[in-house]
DNA sequence: AGTATAATTTAGGCAAGACTAAATTCAATA
DNA sequence: TATTGAATTTAGTCTTGCCTAAATTATACT
């Protein structure tokens, strides 16, 4: 209750959000890795954070822990602030999207809620951010997404890009270079079952393009009815 | 050399910058006083930013503290993002222009050359910020100028209103309301001896006003030629 | 079941940056 | 010059969040 959490224990948050909704639980070596501190140090906080008042994390010896409803909610309005940033730097300063990960880590510990608003309305409160990440809302709810990975597509399947993983710049630059944006729509028009590659046509573009399964599984699509008119 | 500087030195300078151009050095207690905390933590941090490598301060026992040129150049460089961060977050985000400090104080600590540069560039590399403060350039130089307090004004002196007092918060709500704002001309036609009232007329307004000296002592002007044209 | 190995936790420290209480130094005045 | 009060510094603590080393628990294999 006496105003805002230390920036170590949201970094904790959005680590142990993010593998919690990836394998149900977080565990103390997992987060050390990604927190790149060591796991005796995780231990520590952990406990801190499951025995401060409302507790920010359910946290058992040896079983890992997972986020309470306090500890969720912080996590997604850290989340928000994230991709809100990312957005606003993308498209208000120009930022290269390869390049907004690094600036929004440090700012989205520091807005205020005023701030939050403001951008959110400057960008015409965006549902996603420059990779396609879904942007929590105001009142933190994540709408739910159906998109996949390109790599599960087959001839003749259409598609339109809806998101990418956004933790590596190089992946990043080299699909700018590609054009594999969000809203970009594809046809894929052969898989070659041998190494996973994927030969695609992309609607705005005259030529075709071979994508290994390094690419494919972080380019995430919806299907998209109706062959491309010609 | 080992990157930044924490945000405490960081804030330590600032002050330090502001109490020495004021008044040749600052005081312990000053320094105390403004970043509320106690004396002896000054000390503490004052010992430990005059032994650093470089140092950032001059230090000698009861004798108050100056910035050496790392530490001015530092001390600058904040200014820069804390003058830069109240524009943009005034023109670009809408934010009313006495509630952009606030938010600045946080922001100025985090935020990289490139957002500098970027935001700079945006605003299309300002000279003064919200309430007409000169920001450093980008090379940290801070231009020379010239205004006065209003308040020494006499009839029937012409003046160009230039910056304002910025670190009050219902001062500048109640100069708004009045349209004391930088930019704005006025010609005095009054001057009261007994308390220092003055009785003024802003360009832009049909009806004229009379200030305080609280009012007066804040607001900082140079001399404009020739009459208002009819 | 018993043991090696990996993961986790405990215990004890350290640096930053704040605090309080006590000691010291400065400055002003009797 | 001696005194007194204010300013400053010293000394010793506290909290946060990290560390290393050692102890413990879990897991997996024979």
């Amino acid at each position: 209750m006496d105003g805002r959490l230390s920036q170590a224990s949201q970094d904790y948050l959005k680590i142990i959000y993010k593998l919690a909704s990836q394998y149900g639980r977080a565990t103390t070596s997992q987060i050390a890795e990604n927190l790149e501190v060591k796991p005796a140090s995780v231990t520590n906080m952990l406990q801190k954070m499951a025995q401060i008042e409302p507790p920010l994390v359910r946290y058992k010896k040896h079983q890992g822990v997972s986020l309470t409803p306090a500890g969720e909610e912080a996590a997604l309005e850290m989340l928000r602030h994230h991709r809100l940033i990312e957005l606003f730097l993308h498209e208000i300063l120009g930022y290269p999207w390869d390049e907004v990960h690094e600036e929004a880590e440090r700012l989205e510990h520091v807005i205020s809620e005023k701030m939050e608003r403001r951008m959110a309305e400057v960008l015409g409160n965006p549902m996603r951010d420059p990779h396609g990440q879904v942007i929590p809302s105001h009142d933190l709810e994540l709408t739910a997404t159906t998109e996949f990975p390109l790599s599960e597509l087959r001839p003749p399947q259409r598609a339109v890009i809806r998101r990418v993983h956004d933790e590596d710049a190089d992946l990043l630059r080299h699909l700018e270079q590609l054009g594999l944006l969000p809203q970009a729509t594809l046809t894929v028009f052969k898989h070659v079952s041998f190494d996973g590659n994927l030969h695609i046509k992309l609607d705005d573009q005259d030529e075709p393009i071979v994508l290994g399964t390094q690419i494919t599984s972080q380019v995430f699509v919806d299907f998209v009815a109706g062959p491309q008119l010609p």
